[in-house]
DNA sequence: CTAGCCATGTAATCGGTTACATGATTGG
DNA sequence: CCAATCATGTAACCGATTACATGGCTAG
């Protein structure tokens, strides 16, 4: 799974300009996938060279055109091949749990504000998934209500147990650590 | 974070191969950080040009021959540095839950086949992630525990929302989907 | 006998990030 | 007046992956 299935993706359900695409991905799959603005009007450049998108300049008043891309049957069928290859492993890089591993190697204090700041992060996050989930005015299908409930029931699960920690961490152990 | 800071990290633990690293990576933090030989052994090689690391050539009988590596004072700043850096946000890449989005493209027994074969990856991890919790042979400092633990509550939650999903999807709905 | 483990490495490539540049409009 | 939003782009760089090459030992 790389940017261009991603767009392809997002392409077939309405044309769009980078920039749509951007605030779309960071609306609806926030904890799938990540795409920096660099990332993605490149990608869309060559996609559109190699003839899996078209671009429509879309002229607009007091406010910068736009280029709104459609998918073509190239691209569709770029999309399927990708929706029929084989699911590739997820791939995480949590910055925040390798400060746990290490931790021993900073003091409590420390650890424990990366802790609450990890939870707050957390916290944030469930919320935006969950108002999310209420909103009507976005149509989901079954499918994607169903990303939503599993991305849900994660975040869910991760706010409860450093809820826990950070409890445990405040009533008990201040145990001595040094680098 | 990247794999020059968590290499660090386990030198500081214990002198090792590029062999021994990434099974460290793979038993010790699967779910943080992934790493291939690909990425291991250049950058050991640049880290001790560099002289964060030292190199000791440890001939072995019936076997080849071992780098161990060692981690200098310069290394240990280099871990200083990155330890007391701000955390990265998280990055994801989860393809299945991408598919998931994309359901609708694909027919309902492609989806219930995706279900369970994630479940069944879920499953493993886990199990992973417990044996390696009650294993009293490796002294885990309090810290790892915590990221044991935290990473098992998150894995368990995925486990069982997945599990409700397959039972409501076997026993309801088989609503037509196309692409 | 053959698959898998042990063990290291390199060259080519890829996908993505960072930093920069541009510039008008709107809201506080 | 300043910050934010809208909107696109490029050049340099980076970190990592893929595919390949090597080769002996061990267990089934």
């Amino acid at each position: 799974m790389k940017g261009q299935d991603v767009i392809l993706g997002v392409l077939l359900e309405a044309p769009m300009s980078g920039y749509d695409i951007k605030h779309y991905f960071e609306k609806h799959f926030p904890d799938m996938f990540v795409a920096s603005f660099g990332t993605i009007y490149p990608t869309l450049n060559r996609m559109e060279k190699e003839g899996l998108i078209e671009k429509e300049i879309v002229l607009q008043e007091g406010k910068p055109n736009k280029n709104i891309y459609h998918i073509t049957e190239i691209g569709k069928e770029a999309f399927h091949a990708y929706i029929q290859s084989p699911i590739e492993p997820k791939t995480i890089k949590y910055d925040f749990m390798m400060r746990l591993v290490f931790g021993r190697y900073v003091s409590q204090q420390q650890l424990l504000e990366w802790l609450k700041q990890e939870l707050h992060q957390l916290k944030e996050d469930l919320v935006k998934l969950r108002s999310q989930d209420e909103d009507p005015c976005d149509c989901y299908c079954d499918c994607q209500k169903l990303a939503l409930r599993f991305g849900i029931a994660i975040q869910q699960a991760g706010v409860t147990e450093l809820e826990n920690i950070i409890d445990e961490f405040e009533n008990f152990g201040q145990k001595e650590t040094a680098f």
